[in-house]
DNA sequence: CGAGAAATGCAAACTAATTATCATTTAGGG
DNA sequence: CCCTAAATGATAATTAGTTTGCATTTCTCG
């Protein structure tokens, strides 16, 4: 078993060196979007791609029924978009702000500049993107063979890697479903199981991972 | 609701023109396996990737209880391999042979001489990746909001695609368990289901397709 | 501070799927 | 041509998870 429940490496922009980085933010747009704005659609063209600057954006699917698939949940630093944009094809995800958000848009005349100014950026995208289809499988495997608190467990592990500094996280129970992939009853089960453990506890729109390497153990990763 | 429930896709050789890819392949080695054999495992060092030119590849994960999760099931034509290659890491998944096959081995030297030679390459591969991302999605997407049923359609539209000629898949359902993901029986009471609607009809080892449209119906793609 | 909205907790009925077992059919090698 | 292994069919018990409905808590904002 592998470590990624979710898509916490899709920052290739992180990753190139630091002047290069800082002269794509700086040729991009930023842009603002509310908390609850839907930032892009299923089947939108792709003209851009973004950085998120500031707050936290959700990566998914609704469906006709209003269920919603979540794929990540972002936070600074990382990019969203690259591969519609990339693989020049409409997107196939929605994107919806968490909280109020500032984006940096990246269209194509950027993106043609990062290729020519940094000769590194291609192969790192290459990487980037190889690593983000292994952490999709990841997702797959995990939905498979894994019940719902190791699922939670995952989860958990990967949005602290996304903010690796602290151990408490903002997030409802509600998303979290989402994310994970089980009815929000199912994960409330979950996760008091996980409190009872001592791994984790939680309050209203907050968690706080208690016992990183416990959670590991769980999902045997 | 997309269209792919596992990775078919997986061929950015087949994308190139003729006479590149003619070339790229008279200058890999040609690799017989038996069936059943290992072809690659997870951790192996990537080294190469792989071109199908003959048989079936089953590229998937073995968990420590011996449970297995398909994520494709390729065939001539196909490449495998790229990911972890490209991505300079560790093979992440198994590979087996589900039948007698030729491989052809793309290493290093090989794959470099392509980005010479082939300007429009490395952007072919990026955009075949985007799409495996996708894909993946999908994949996760009706994990979790298809029923078994469903899921079974899915991937019989999904095996088809990769053998246009034709209507009939030879695959045991013991295979196609491990690849929609269901139990066995599961398999088998989807598969009797699809069969009263009258849009497959299974033999031993074989499986044809009478009405592909009712099945992209019933998956609602 | 108070009202309404959002988030969480809880319980019961239901359901789809798993596991386990055994019988039957089919293919293919010796 | 038979024998064995593989594949399929069928059944029952079990279970993890969903759905539904409602109660309670917590936040937020006017």
């Amino acid at each position: 078993m592998s470590s990624s429940p979710s898509l916490g490496a899709t920052g290739f922009v992180r990753g190139l060196p630091e002047n290069v980085r800082d002269q794509l933010l700086a040729r991009g747009r930023p842009i603002r979007f509310d908390r609850g704005q839907l930032i892009q659609q299923r089947g939108d063209p792709a003209r851009e791609f973004w950085y998120v600057e500031s707050g936290s954006v959700q990566i998914g699917r609704f469906s006709e029924q209003g269920r919603l698939t979540l794929f990540a949940v972002l936070g600074p630093g990382e990019t969203f978009g690259e591969l519609a944009f990339i693989g020049e094809f409409p997107r196939t995800v929605d994107a919806i702000a968490r909280s109020d958000v500032v984006l940096i848009r990246i269209g194509e005349s950027e993106f043609q500049n990062l290729l020519q100014t940094e000769s590194r950026a291609a192969r790192l995208l290459l990487q980037t993107m190889a690593l983000t289809v292994q952490q999709a499988f990841d997702m797959v495997e995990a939905g498979r063979n894994l019940d719902s608190t190791q699922k939670l467990a995952q989860a958990l592990l990967q949005l602290l890697g996304e903010q690796p500094d602290g151990t408490a996280l903002q997030i409802t129970q509600q998303d979290l479903s989402d994310l994970v992939g089980v009815s929000r009853v199912s994960l409330g089960k979950a996760m008091k199981r996980l409190q009872d453990g001592g791994l984790v506890s939680a309050g209203y729109g907050e968690i706080r991972v208690r016992d990183r390497f416990g959670l590991e153990e769980l999902v045997g990763s």
